[in-house]
DNA sequence: GCTGGATTTGAACGATCGTTCAAGGTATTC
DNA sequence: GAATACCTTGAACGATCGTTCAAATCCAGC
C-alpha cells in the first residue's frame, strides 16, 4: 500500500511538473492543477502544504529526471565526453517538440521568480549548481581518460557548457529553423572536439 | 504640448518597462503599474487599451533601447567587432547590478509566455530577430574591414552570439561569482579573436 | 457490522485580478 | 462666463486567485 501511495504521489508530481514547466509558476493556478491531477484542494494542501510546496517538489522532480537522463547518456555513449554531448544535443533538439516548454524548467524559474519567492528562486539556483557539478564530474572522467586537453579546467568548462545549454534552449524557443539549431549546437560544442 | 504629452507617454512606458522587466508579465498587476506611473485605470486604458497593449509597448521600448545602446557601443569602439564585444560584455556585467532583472527582457518574455498570449510571444521573438540582424550588420562590416575571418558566415555568427548572450545572462542570474562570469565571457567571445 | 481515526470532498472565504464607465474636472473657443 | 470637447477619476464589476474547514466518505481492527 505504501508503494501504491508513493506511486500516486510521484504520478501527481509528474503531472504537476508538466503544467508548471509549460506555463510557469504564476500562470499556473491551483485550479489548473486540481483538474490535471484530479484531486480536490483539501487533499492537495494536505499533501503538499501550499502551491510553493508543490512547486518545489516539481523542481526536484525535474532536476532528478535530468540528472538520470545525463547518467543514461553517459552509459549509452562510448565516452564521458560523448555522453555529455549527447545529453546537450538531446536537451536542445528533443525538448523542442515533446517537452512542455523548450526552455529548461530551472532557467524558466530563475527567469520568472523574484525575491517575492526567495526560497523557490534559491532552490532553482541550487539545482542548476547540482547539474553543473554533474557536468564537471564527467569532464574530470574525460580528462582522466585523456579525451580532454589536460590544460582545460573541468569546472570552468562545466560552467561554459551550462551557458551553452541555457543559451541554446532559449534560442531554440525563439527560433524554429532546425538546421540553424543543429549548426549552433555544433558551434557551441566545438571546443569539446 | 504635444511634446510634453509624448514625453509623459515615454516616461510612463519607461517606468512600466522597469516593472514588467523585473517581475514579468503575469506577476505584474495593473495596480502595481497604476502605483508606479501614478495614473488611474481609466487613463491607462484610454492610452494603451489593455495590459497586453501596454506590455507590447514596453517590449518595443526595451528593444529600441537595446539597439540604441548597440549603436553607441559601435561608435565608441575602434571597430565593429570591438563594439559588439563591448555590447555583450556590458549587457552581461552591467545588467547584473543596475537592471531590473539580470535577464534579457525579451528572453524572459519568450520564457514566460505561452500560446495564451500568442501575439506578445510572437512580438518578442520578432524583436529578438531584429537584434540578431543588427549583430549581423556589424559582423558584415567587420568582415569588409578584414577584422573577421572571411570564411565565417556573419548570419551564423550572429546567431551564435545571440546564444552566447542569452546563455551568459541566464547564467549570470543564477550565479553571483564575478570572476567566473568574466571568464565565461572570455570563453564565449573567444571565437571573435 | 460497528466503531474510530484518517482521508477526501467541495462549498466558501477574503483578496486580488483585469477592466469598465458614469461622474467630475480642466482647458479651449466664442 | 457659458458652452464645448477632452481627459481624469475612482468606485465598482464579475472572474479568478490561493487557501480553509466542516461535513461526508473510506477503511482497518475488533
Amino acid at each position: 500500500m505504501v508503494n501504491t501511495a508513493k506511486q500516486d504521489r510521484q504520478d501527481v508530481i509528474q503531472k504537476a511538473t508538466g503544467l508548471f514547466w509549460e506555463k510557469g509558476f504564476h500562470a499556473t493556478s491551483m485550479r489548473n492543477i486540481q483538474q490535471v491531477i484530479d484531486m480536490r484542494p483539501g487533499s492537495i494542501y494536505a499533501s503538499f502544504g501550499s502551491k510553493e510546496g508543490l512547486f518545489k517538489e516539481t523542481l526536484h522532480h525535474y532536476a532528478h529526471t535530468g540528472l538520470a537522463r545525463l547518467d543514461a547518456c553517459a552509459e549509452a555513449s562510448s565516452s564521458p565526453l560523448e555522453g555529455l554531448k549527447l545529453f546537450i544535443t538531446e536537451s536542445v533538439t528533443g525538448s523542442r517538440k515533446s517537452a512542455p516548454s523548450g526552455m529548461c524548467m530551472l532557467v524558466k524559474t530563475i527567469s520568472e521568480l523574484t525575491h517575492d519567492n526567495a526560497d523557490l528562486l534559491a532552490e532553482a539556483k541550487r539545482l542548476l549548481g547540482v547539474i553543473e557539478e554533474a557536468f564537471a564530474v564527467l569532464l574530470v572522467q574525460a580528462k582522466e581518460r585523456g579525451e580532454l586537453d589536460s590544460s582545460k579546467d573541468p569546472e570552468r568548462l562545466a560552467r561554459y557548457l551550462q551557458v551553452q545549454l541555457m543559451g541554446l534552449r532559449a534560442y531554440a524557443r525563439a527560433n524554429d529553423d532546425d538546421a540553424h539549431i543543429d549548426a549552433l549546437i555544433e558551434d557551441a560544442l566545438g571546443c569539446l572536439g
